[in-house]
DNA sequence: CTGATTACTGTACCCCGGGTCAAGTTTTTG
DNA sequence: CAAAAACTTGACCCGGGGTACAGTAATCAG
């Protein structure tokens, strides 16, 4: 027999992907604990009820994002110690690895989230809240540094800008997933580097 | 007893507000034909099943936007002659339109069936392709005449350019919603403005 | 090796929501 | 005034979320 951990992790894989493919409540839990190999029963083991696995996967996936942009901009930096190149050497970064992608972009659990709240308490929506206030943080942090080295030619509301990194990834996943164009996302990805490169990059 | 097509009207109406506030597999059939006043079996009469109600909300989704953006540019257009500033223009108007919304912006359809197409067959997914590719077909006309007056000062692929805009306002719409913050979609809206400025425009 | 704990399975059951069906009733309209 | 349109009533089936509880197989601590 599997061990606890294991069979809880295969869950919440199976129900992420299933999840983001066809949201929320048309994942049933029965097709889910038919994927792992285990009963109805043994799901309510593992998870009080369907809330508690949404809120649990979320927070999962909040904590995985989180560590992919830490890695990507703190290597970014290394390469770089130039706040604007090492900005722009991580959306570079971040544009391949979404390109390395073989199906596309799986999508956002926290923009999925954001059209299917009705269960969803103030628990996961806090949750979701604190992580793109965590986004917002880091980048802005990094945009008041590059606007000191480099005067903005336009004026612009860094907290805003630093808000376009999630608006264009969550966004952009939407365009790619309508279109059925995976490239989509990465473009757009380096339209906001391109954007950015204007914005502060003395001529 | 209200006329037929009123009913169905309203009935569209409720669902959609619910929809985008809960999801669709999360609104019930029985709180639609309880908040519009009919029964279920009324609800039958005008649609064969859920499915054929989320097409014809989407339908007229897509339609009502697509018209909004068509008076929006149109509009522009007629206030300057110039294929720039008329883009510059339009930007603005959105984003006031936007910021007038008392409660924010309430939600895209086709965004929000990017995350849930589980019942949506291809007739539906064809539908949401169908109007993405057209927005993009629009701003795309606009941004080659624009191209051709104004030599960018990056090289750009003028299609993701158009892209962009449906990008902005669906990730805006989704960052405002987990942060609760309306304005945020209306400050993306602006960036993007900035963006396109600066893109273009001659010193 | 044993006994307790962990990680389940199996079965039976309740409720809700989507959806069907048939028959009747009220409005609207030509 | 009659036919068609727009419903209502009520009965029913099914699948899925969720509960309850008894039984069982693996794991692990002593």
């Amino acid at each position: 027999m599997a061990r606890a951990q294991d069979t809880r992790k295969e869950i919440l894989d199976v129900a992420e992907r299933a999840i983001l493919q066809k949201g929320f409540e048309a994942t049933s839990i029965e097709e889910i604990v038919a994927a792992v190999g285990i009963t109805k029963s043994g799901f309510f083991y593992h998870f009080p009820d369907k809330n508690t696995l949404a809120h649990d996967l979320l927070k999962r996936y909040i904590e995985t994002e989180t560590k992919l942009f830490d890695d990507l901009f703190d290597r970014a930096r290394e390469l770089n110690d130039d706040p604007l190149h090492a900005m722009l050497i991580g959306l570079k970064l971040l544009a391949e690895l979404l390109d390395d992608l073989p199906n596309g972009h799986p999508g956002c659990l926290v923009a999925s989230a954001c059209y299917q709240d009705r269960l969803f308490d103030d628990n996961v929506r806090n949750l979701n809240k604190q992580a793109m206030l965590s986004w917002r943080k880091r980048f802005h942090t990094m945009f008041l540094e590059i606007a000191e080295a480099y005067p903005p030619k336009e004026k612009v509301d860094l907290v805003s800008l630093s808000d376009m990194i999630s608006t264009i990834v969550d966004g952009g996943i939407i365009v790619a997933r309508a279109l059925n164009e995976p490239d989509v996302l990465v473009k757009q990805v380096l339209q906001l580097r391109t954007y950015i490169k204007l914005l502060f990059k003395p001529d």
